[in-house]
DNA sequence: CTCTGGGTTAACCATTCGGTTAAACTTTTT
DNA sequence: AAAAAGTTTAACCGAATGGTTAACCCAGAG
């Protein structure tokens, strides 16, 4: 029992604290609001989680899992790079439209405490290189346009993210605040984007 | 006398305020905070603008004019497209060199209150729909490839911000958190964005 | 010279917020 | 069944915060 019933509790903190720090922010979110949420006392959330900057990190190491899925396999698969490339953008893009409010949770609060960023990064291995050397040896077999590889790779994840992270302005300046016409549209950017860089590092495409 | 001294208070005011609000948002800055940097004291604030809501109007409101700079003119003047975008991302990347908190700025305001977003756009006559037939011309003509405009805006718009949105994330994953390389990715970008753009819309290009 | 009125300040107020305490209740251990 | 350990709650606390008040300062008008 007292495994399932802690589990529980602890459980609905975390994904109370997750809604509502994702959607308000560290400095936007009190501890009574995300209490409220998981239908508990406030003092029982810091019996938890001692201190609202505890909980805030343990969702923000969740979190943060997510924005940097497990593309590395994808992307060192033996397969061509164009086929690896256009299956990261759709997978990724998918993962944005799950989880719409992530990219801009994740800007807002980089920037708050940048350090603590740089802490979850290293803890959870990130390795950009090698990805670029595979952008690399392509560049060097005459495969895609040479280019700086950092600049290929910033520019497909900020094809993808951006739309997400400014989505109140999209909505507002391209479809006259229609969720169903914004929402569409992400869709569509599975293939749009995917055109889009292809178009631009393939060399010799149509 | 009275003039002088009230412009200076109110523009020191104003300053400050900017500084303060747009480095920790609405949410994250204190009144004493932006007292303090103005030089002032608190009752002063409230004095001038009478709660902290409406001074953080004032501020977006003069900031966000920033982010969508006079570019009609840019994209509605008679050179040839490829001038057009180039200048445009070039200048407006300068924007963002010079202005480089404001994107993480603008993306976290605008999820905390899309109604206001809303509101300050229509009052500052924003109109999308000028640029996009500027494309859909050049696209109907067979200048550039066939594609949705809104994604060719989105796109061009993705790639001048995200790195500045993303700049502690990219800091430390391409530039092992060293200032300069990243000012200098962010020089060359003006030059590695036109190309990745216009490689891939141009049609038969090099 | 004094009176007026905007600009400025120190002190204050009410509320909110993160966090603590002590007691009650529940489950596990002995 | 009693003690121990773990979970949950109501009540409380001190600091921070947005906002107010009342008085002060001082330039310009009469």
């Amino acid at each position: 029992m007292n495994e399932i019933k802690k589990d529980n509790t602890e459980e609905k903190i975390l994904n109370a604290a997750q809604e509502v720090f994702i959607q308000k922010g560290m400095d936007g979110s009190r501890m009574q609001e995300i209490a409220d949420h998981a239908g508990i006392n406030k003092a029982l959330l810091h019996y938890y989680f001692r201190t609202k900057q505890k909980l805030f990190e343990a969702i923000f190491k969740k979190v943060f899992k997510h924005v940097f899925p497990k593309i590395e396999m994808l992307i060192l698969s033996d397969k061509p790079l164009e086929e690896k490339l256009g299956t990261f953008i759709e997978k990724y893009i998918d993962v944005l439209i799950m989880n719409p409010y992530l990219p801009t949770f994740i800007i807002k609060e980089m920037h708050r405490d940048p350090d603590f960023l740089s802490s979850v990064m290293k803890s959870q291995g990130i390795h950009p290189e090698k990805i670029i050397n595979v952008f690399e040896k392509e560049m060097e077999a005459g495969k895609i346009r040479k280019m700086n590889p950092k600049d290929l790779m910033i520019n497909v994840l900020g094809l993808c993210i951006f739309p997400f992270a400014t989505k109140p302005l999209m909505k507002i300046m391209f479809f006259e605040n229609d969720k169903k016409k914004y929402n569409q549209f992400l869709q569509n950017r599975k293939t749009t984007v995917k055109e889009f860089v292809l178009n631009s590092i393939i060399i010799g495409r149509k």
